[in-house]
DNA sequence: CCTATAATATAGCAATGGCTATAAGTGCGA
DNA sequence: TCGCACTTATAGCCATTGCTATATTATAGG
Protein backbone atom coordinates (compact mmCIF):
# COMPACT_ATOMS: atom_id res chain seq x y z
CA UNK A 1 0.00 0.00 0.00
CA UNK A 2 1.19 3.58 -0.82
CA UNK A 3 2.93 5.00 2.60
CA UNK A 4 1.51 8.29 2.87
CA UNK A 5 4.12 11.32 3.85
CA UNK A 6 2.33 13.36 6.41
CA UNK A 7 3.39 12.82 9.76
CA UNK A 8 2.01 10.61 12.39
CA UNK A 9 0.83 13.75 14.66
CA UNK A 10 -1.27 14.94 11.82
CA UNK A 11 -5.07 13.69 12.83
CA UNK A 12 -7.01 14.21 9.59
CA UNK A 13 -10.26 12.79 8.70
CA UNK A 14 -9.63 9.44 8.26
CA UNK A 15 -9.81 7.01 11.23
CA UNK A 16 -7.36 4.15 11.67
CA UNK A 17 -7.76 1.73 8.44
CA UNK A 18 -8.49 -1.49 10.39
CA UNK A 19 -11.44 -0.29 12.61
CA UNK A 20 -12.94 1.20 9.05
CA UNK A 21 -12.04 -1.49 7.55
CA UNK A 22 -14.64 -3.49 10.11
CA UNK A 23 -17.26 -1.48 9.95
CA UNK A 24 -17.34 -1.96 6.03
CA UNK A 25 -17.51 -5.77 6.60
CA UNK A 26 -19.95 -5.58 9.45
CA UNK A 27 -22.23 -3.64 7.17
CA UNK A 28 -22.11 -5.77 3.89
CA UNK A 29 -23.24 -8.66 6.20
CA UNK A 30 -26.13 -6.86 7.15
CA UNK A 31 -26.97 -6.18 4.16
CA UNK A 32 -26.90 -9.90 2.51
CA UNK A 33 -29.52 -11.30 5.38
CA UNK A 34 -31.34 -7.87 4.96
CA UNK A 35 -33.78 -9.37 2.02
CA UNK A 36 -33.96 -13.07 4.14
CA UNK A 37 -35.23 -11.17 7.19
CA UNK A 38 -37.92 -8.77 5.82
CA UNK A 39 -39.33 -11.97 3.52
CA UNK A 40 -39.74 -13.72 6.85
CA UNK A 41 -41.39 -10.96 8.68
CA UNK A 42 -43.56 -10.56 6.21
CA UNK A 43 -44.60 -14.00 5.34
CA UNK A 44 -45.39 -14.50 9.32
CA UNK A 45 -47.27 -11.27 9.37
CA UNK A 46 -49.19 -12.59 6.48
CA UNK A 47 -49.84 -15.75 8.24
CA UNK A 48 -51.04 -13.93 11.23
CA UNK A 49 -53.35 -11.88 9.08
CA UNK A 50 -55.41 -14.25 6.33
CA UNK A 51 -53.79 -17.64 7.52
CA UNK A 52 -51.72 -18.21 4.29
CA UNK A 53 -48.79 -16.44 2.54
CA UNK A 54 -49.03 -16.97 -1.24
CA UNK A 55 -46.40 -15.73 -3.32
CA UNK A 56 -48.90 -13.66 -5.57
CA UNK A 57 -49.41 -11.44 -2.36
CA UNK A 58 -45.61 -11.62 -0.88
CA UNK A 59 -44.84 -10.18 -4.82
CA UNK A 60 -47.53 -7.10 -4.67
CA UNK A 61 -46.32 -6.19 -1.30
CA UNK A 62 -42.93 -5.77 -1.73
CA UNK A 63 -43.42 -4.31 -4.66
CA UNK A 64 -41.71 -7.31 -7.52
CA UNK A 65 -42.86 -9.68 -9.93
CA UNK A 66 -43.77 -12.98 -8.56
CA UNK A 67 -41.00 -15.41 -10.21
CA UNK A 68 -38.62 -12.91 -8.03
CA UNK A 69 -40.34 -14.15 -5.42
CA UNK A 70 -40.24 -17.60 -6.27
CA UNK A 71 -36.65 -17.59 -6.58
CA UNK A 72 -36.38 -16.46 -3.14
CA UNK A 73 -38.32 -18.72 -1.82
CA UNK A 74 -36.50 -21.63 -2.90
CA UNK A 75 -33.53 -19.97 -1.04
CA UNK A 76 -35.34 -19.26 2.05
CA UNK A 77 -36.26 -23.44 1.81
CA UNK A 78 -32.67 -24.32 1.08
CA UNK A 79 -31.60 -22.15 3.87
CA UNK A 80 -34.25 -23.96 6.55
CA UNK A 81 -36.67 -20.98 7.22
CA UNK A 82 -39.76 -21.74 5.03
CA UNK A 83 -41.45 -25.17 3.74
CA UNK A 84 -42.81 -24.92 0.52
CA UNK A 85 -45.41 -27.71 -1.21
CA UNK A 86 -45.15 -27.39 -4.84
CA UNK A 87 -48.39 -25.10 -6.26
CA UNK A 88 -49.11 -23.78 -2.55
CA UNK A 89 -48.71 -21.13 -0.25
CA UNK A 90 -45.47 -21.35 2.00
CA UNK A 91 -45.55 -22.13 6.09
CA UNK A 92 -42.66 -21.17 8.07
CA UNK A 93 -39.91 -23.46 9.85
CA UNK A 94 -39.62 -22.99 13.58
CA UNK A 95 -36.26 -21.31 12.67
CA UNK A 96 -37.79 -19.55 10.23
CA UNK A 97 -40.63 -17.99 12.79
CA UNK A 98 -38.02 -17.57 15.44
CA UNK A 99 -35.97 -15.11 12.96
CA UNK A 100 -39.11 -13.58 11.79
CA UNK A 101 -40.37 -12.69 15.50
CA UNK A 102 -36.52 -11.04 15.50
CA UNK A 103 -36.73 -8.81 12.81
CA UNK A 104 -40.39 -7.76 13.62
CA UNK A 105 -39.54 -7.32 17.13
CA UNK A 106 -36.61 -5.23 16.10
CA UNK A 107 -38.69 -3.75 13.64
CA UNK A 108 -41.16 -2.29 15.79
CA UNK A 109 -38.43 -0.98 18.57
CA UNK A 110 -36.88 1.18 15.80
CA UNK A 111 -40.45 2.07 14.18
CA UNK A 112 -41.31 3.48 17.63
CA UNK A 113 -38.26 5.14 18.18
CA UNK A 114 -38.43 7.29 15.04
CA UNK A 115 -42.27 8.56 15.72
CA UNK A 116 -40.82 9.17 19.50
CA UNK A 117 -38.55 11.79 17.79
CA UNK A 118 -40.99 13.67 16.06
CA UNK A 119 -40.63 11.97 12.98
CA UNK A 120 -44.00 11.74 10.67
CA UNK A 121 -46.04 8.71 10.47
CA UNK A 122 -44.99 7.88 6.69
CA UNK A 123 -40.84 8.88 7.27
CA UNK A 124 -40.70 6.72 10.09
CA UNK A 125 -42.44 3.57 8.42
CA UNK A 126 -40.04 3.98 5.45
CA UNK A 127 -37.08 4.70 7.00
CA UNK A 128 -37.62 2.15 9.17
CA UNK A 129 -37.90 -0.53 6.49
CA UNK A 130 -34.28 0.17 5.89
CA UNK A 131 -32.59 1.31 9.31
CA UNK A 132 -33.60 -1.95 11.37
CA UNK A 133 -31.54 -4.16 9.34
CA UNK A 134 -28.00 -2.09 10.27
CA UNK A 135 -29.28 -1.63 14.03
CA UNK A 136 -26.73 -3.65 16.37
CA UNK A 137 -28.04 -5.20 19.85
CA UNK A 138 -26.61 -1.97 21.86
CA UNK A 139 -28.55 0.31 19.87
CA UNK A 140 -31.45 -1.17 19.81
CA UNK A 141 -31.14 -1.62 23.65
CA UNK A 142 -30.23 2.56 23.64
CA UNK A 143 -33.68 2.57 21.32
CA UNK A 144 -36.20 1.17 23.55
CA UNK A 145 -34.29 2.81 26.76
CA UNK A 146 -35.62 6.10 24.97
CA UNK A 147 -38.89 4.66 24.28
CA UNK A 148 -39.38 3.80 28.16
CA UNK A 149 -38.33 7.22 29.29
CA UNK A 150 -40.63 9.05 27.03
CA UNK A 151 -43.27 6.78 28.79
CA UNK B 1 -54.12 -11.29 -5.34
CA UNK B 2 -55.44 -13.60 -3.46
CA UNK B 3 -59.03 -12.00 -1.61
CA UNK B 4 -58.81 -13.05 2.33
CA UNK B 5 -61.80 -14.24 3.67
CA UNK B 6 -61.57 -12.05 6.86
CA UNK B 7 -63.88 -9.53 7.18
CA UNK B 8 -62.30 -5.70 6.70
CA UNK B 9 -63.23 -4.39 10.45
CA UNK B 10 -60.67 -7.21 11.46
CA UNK B 11 -57.32 -4.98 11.34
CA UNK B 12 -54.30 -7.45 11.88
CA UNK B 13 -50.55 -6.78 11.67
CA UNK B 14 -50.46 -5.54 8.15
CA UNK B 15 -50.28 -2.66 6.73
CA UNK B 16 -52.21 -1.00 3.64
CA UNK B 17 -50.66 -3.00 0.79
CA UNK B 18 -50.05 0.09 -1.01
CA UNK B 19 -48.27 2.04 1.95
CA UNK B 20 -46.15 -1.23 2.43
CA UNK B 21 -44.48 -1.36 -1.66
CA UNK B 22 -43.88 2.21 -1.04
CA UNK B 23 -41.35 1.63 1.86
CA UNK B 24 -39.77 -1.35 0.34
CA UNK B 25 -38.95 0.11 -3.15
CA UNK B 26 -37.77 3.14 -1.12
CA UNK B 27 -35.17 0.70 0.54
CA UNK B 28 -34.07 -0.90 -2.35
CA UNK B 29 -33.36 2.68 -4.08
CA UNK B 30 -31.67 3.45 -0.65
CA UNK B 31 -29.76 0.38 -1.30
CA UNK B 32 -28.76 1.14 -5.00
CA UNK B 33 -26.65 4.02 -4.34
CA UNK B 34 -25.13 2.94 -0.63
CA UNK B 35 -22.00 1.81 -2.79
CA UNK B 36 -21.81 5.09 -4.62
CA UNK B 37 -21.52 7.37 -1.46
CA UNK B 38 -19.51 5.49 0.68
CA UNK B 39 -17.20 5.47 -2.44
CA UNK B 40 -17.06 8.98 -2.81
CA UNK B 41 -17.37 9.80 0.94
CA UNK B 42 -14.00 7.52 1.45
CA UNK B 43 -11.95 8.91 -1.90
CA UNK B 44 -12.62 12.71 -0.43
CA UNK B 45 -10.88 11.48 2.72
CA UNK B 46 -8.25 10.12 1.87
CA UNK B 47 -7.67 13.12 -0.86
CA UNK B 48 -8.37 14.77 2.41
CA UNK B 49 -5.80 12.87 4.31
CA UNK B 50 -2.71 12.07 1.74
CA UNK B 51 -3.83 14.51 -1.44
CA UNK B 52 -4.54 11.47 -3.20
CA UNK B 53 -6.93 8.25 -3.44
CA UNK B 54 -5.01 5.21 -4.78
CA UNK B 55 -6.76 2.28 -5.44
CA UNK B 56 -4.97 -0.33 -3.13
CA UNK B 57 -5.40 2.28 -0.44
CA UNK B 58 -9.51 2.11 -1.24
CA UNK B 59 -9.20 -1.19 -1.37
CA UNK B 60 -7.84 -1.41 2.01
CA UNK B 61 -9.69 0.28 3.65
CA UNK B 62 -13.19 -1.08 2.44
CA UNK B 63 -11.82 -4.38 2.78
CA UNK B 64 -12.21 -5.64 -0.55
CA UNK B 65 -9.90 -6.72 -3.50
CA UNK B 66 -8.27 -4.26 -5.74
CA UNK B 67 -10.08 -5.94 -9.05
CA UNK B 68 -13.66 -4.80 -7.38
CA UNK B 69 -12.41 -1.13 -7.08
CA UNK B 70 -10.94 -1.07 -10.30
CA UNK B 71 -14.45 -2.06 -11.72
CA UNK B 72 -16.25 0.26 -9.44
CA UNK B 73 -14.34 3.04 -10.36
CA UNK B 74 -15.18 2.31 -13.87
CA UNK B 75 -18.80 2.80 -12.86
CA UNK B 76 -18.18 6.05 -10.95
CA UNK B 77 -16.30 7.32 -13.85
CA UNK B 78 -19.01 6.13 -16.09
CA UNK B 79 -21.54 8.08 -13.60
CA UNK B 80 -19.84 11.18 -13.83
CA UNK B 81 -18.66 11.07 -9.98
CA UNK B 82 -15.04 11.07 -10.47
CA UNK B 83 -12.43 11.32 -13.30
CA UNK B 84 -9.84 8.60 -14.17
CA UNK B 85 -6.19 9.00 -15.87
CA UNK B 86 -5.10 5.11 -16.46
CA UNK B 87 -2.52 4.06 -14.07
CA UNK B 88 -2.91 6.92 -11.73
CA UNK B 89 -5.12 7.75 -8.68
CA UNK B 90 -8.75 8.73 -9.22
CA UNK B 91 -10.34 12.38 -8.64
CA UNK B 92 -13.69 14.09 -7.65
CA UNK B 93 -15.88 16.07 -10.04
CA UNK B 94 -17.88 18.48 -9.20
CA UNK B 95 -20.97 16.20 -8.83
CA UNK B 96 -18.81 13.53 -6.86
CA UNK B 97 -17.73 16.15 -4.44
CA UNK B 98 -20.91 17.50 -4.00
CA UNK B 99 -21.95 13.69 -3.11
CA UNK B 100 -19.63 13.36 -1.02
CA UNK B 101 -20.02 16.35 1.22
CA UNK B 102 -23.34 15.75 1.55
CA UNK B 103 -22.43 11.97 2.41
CA UNK B 104 -20.08 12.68 4.94
CA UNK B 105 -22.68 15.49 6.46
CA UNK B 106 -25.17 13.00 7.56
CA UNK B 107 -22.82 10.31 8.10
CA UNK B 108 -21.47 12.45 10.98
CA UNK B 109 -25.27 13.47 12.55
CA UNK B 110 -25.80 9.54 12.22
CA UNK B 111 -22.58 8.72 14.08
CA UNK B 112 -22.66 11.89 16.64
CA UNK B 113 -26.72 11.28 17.38
CA UNK B 114 -26.11 7.47 18.01
CA UNK B 115 -23.28 8.66 20.42
CA UNK B 116 -25.38 10.99 22.38
CA UNK B 117 -27.77 8.12 22.59
CA UNK B 118 -25.02 7.03 24.89
CA UNK B 119 -23.79 4.34 22.35
CA UNK B 120 -20.48 3.28 23.23
CA UNK B 121 -17.96 4.74 20.23
CA UNK B 122 -17.15 1.44 18.20
CA UNK B 123 -20.70 0.78 17.82
CA UNK B 124 -21.87 4.06 16.69
CA UNK B 125 -19.34 3.85 14.51
CA UNK B 126 -20.21 0.84 13.16
CA UNK B 127 -24.02 0.85 13.10
CA UNK B 128 -24.02 4.68 11.41
CA UNK B 129 -21.74 3.12 8.54
CA UNK B 130 -25.19 1.36 7.58
CA UNK B 131 -28.12 3.36 8.75
CA UNK B 132 -26.60 6.54 7.08
CA UNK B 133 -28.03 4.97 4.04
CA UNK B 134 -31.42 4.76 4.91
CA UNK B 135 -31.97 8.11 7.02
CA UNK B 136 -34.13 10.72 4.97
CA UNK B 137 -34.40 14.33 5.09
CA UNK B 138 -36.44 14.60 7.91
CA UNK B 139 -35.12 12.39 9.99
CA UNK B 140 -31.95 13.84 9.58
CA UNK B 141 -33.08 16.93 10.62
CA UNK B 142 -34.77 15.20 13.77
CA UNK B 143 -31.21 13.83 14.37
CA UNK B 144 -29.43 17.33 14.26
CA UNK B 145 -32.59 18.62 16.29
CA UNK B 146 -31.77 16.38 19.53
CA UNK B 147 -27.87 16.90 18.88
CA UNK B 148 -28.70 20.92 19.47
CA UNK B 149 -30.67 20.39 22.08
CA UNK B 150 -28.71 17.85 24.00
CA UNK B 151 -25.78 20.67 23.54
C1' DC C 1 -67.02 -33.00 -15.06
C1' DC C 2 -65.05 -29.52 -17.78
C1' DT C 3 -63.12 -25.42 -18.62
C1' DA C 4 -61.55 -20.77 -17.66
C1' DT C 5 -58.94 -18.25 -14.53
C1' DA C 6 -55.68 -17.78 -11.12
C1' DA C 7 -51.46 -19.18 -9.16
C1' DT C 8 -47.04 -21.28 -9.45
C1' DA C 9 -42.89 -23.02 -11.93
C1' DT C 10 -39.31 -22.56 -15.15
C1' DA C 11 -36.21 -20.64 -18.68
C1' DG C 12 -33.31 -17.15 -19.98
C1' DC C 13 -31.53 -12.51 -19.54
C1' DA C 14 -29.17 -8.32 -17.23
C1' DA C 15 -26.96 -5.52 -13.62
C1' DT C 16 -24.45 -5.53 -9.44
C1' DG C 17 -20.77 -6.71 -6.40
C1' DG C 18 -17.64 -9.88 -5.04
C1' DC C 19 -13.34 -13.08 -6.04
C1' DT C 20 -8.46 -15.02 -8.10
C1' DA C 21 -4.95 -15.06 -11.45
C1' DT C 22 -2.23 -12.64 -14.36
C1' DA C 23 -0.67 -8.95 -17.57
C1' DA C 24 0.96 -4.34 -18.11
C1' DG C 25 2.48 0.18 -16.75
C1' DT C 26 5.09 3.57 -13.28
C1' DG C 27 8.61 5.23 -10.88
C1' DC C 28 12.26 4.99 -7.37
C1' DG C 29 16.81 3.64 -5.89
C1' DA C 30 21.02 1.67 -6.86
C1' DT D 1 19.62 4.37 -16.87
C1' DC D 2 17.54 0.38 -15.76
C1' DG D 3 15.50 -3.14 -13.17
C1' DC D 4 12.46 -4.34 -9.52
C1' DA D 5 8.68 -3.49 -6.64
C1' DC D 6 4.44 -1.42 -6.49
C1' DT D 7 0.22 -0.23 -8.70
C1' DT D 8 -3.30 -0.65 -12.07
C1' DA D 9 -5.75 -3.19 -15.81
C1' DT D 10 -7.97 -7.12 -17.59
C1' DA D 11 -9.97 -11.71 -17.99
C1' DG D 12 -12.96 -14.94 -16.28
C1' DC D 13 -15.49 -16.84 -12.60
C1' DC D 14 -19.55 -16.90 -9.13
C1' DA D 15 -23.67 -15.39 -6.23
C1' DT D 16 -27.39 -12.28 -5.71
C1' DT D 17 -31.42 -9.82 -7.04
C1' DG D 18 -34.10 -8.16 -10.30
C1' DC D 19 -36.83 -8.72 -14.98
C1' DT D 20 -40.06 -10.86 -19.05
C1' DA D 21 -42.08 -14.63 -21.34
C1' DT D 22 -44.13 -18.82 -21.11
C1' DA D 23 -45.44 -23.46 -19.40
C1' DT D 24 -47.72 -26.03 -15.94
C1' DT D 25 -50.89 -26.92 -12.21
C1' DA D 26 -54.91 -26.02 -9.11
C1' DT D 27 -59.47 -24.87 -8.43
C1' DA D 28 -63.94 -22.74 -8.59
C1' DG D 29 -68.31 -22.06 -11.44
C1' DG D 30 -71.32 -23.47 -14.59
MN1 LIG E 1 -39.00 -5.33 8.52
MN1 LIG F 1 -36.74 -3.98 6.12
MN1 LIG G 1 -20.27 6.87 5.07
MN1 LIG H 1 -21.80 3.68 4.79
Amino acid sequence: MSIKPTPETFQGVLVDADTQVESFRQTRNSRRTELIEDYVELIADLIADGGEARQVDIAQRLGVAQPTVAKMLKRLAADGFIQQKPYRGVFLTAQGRELAERSRDRHQIVENFLRALGISAETARIDAEGIEHYVSGETLQAFKSYLSKQG
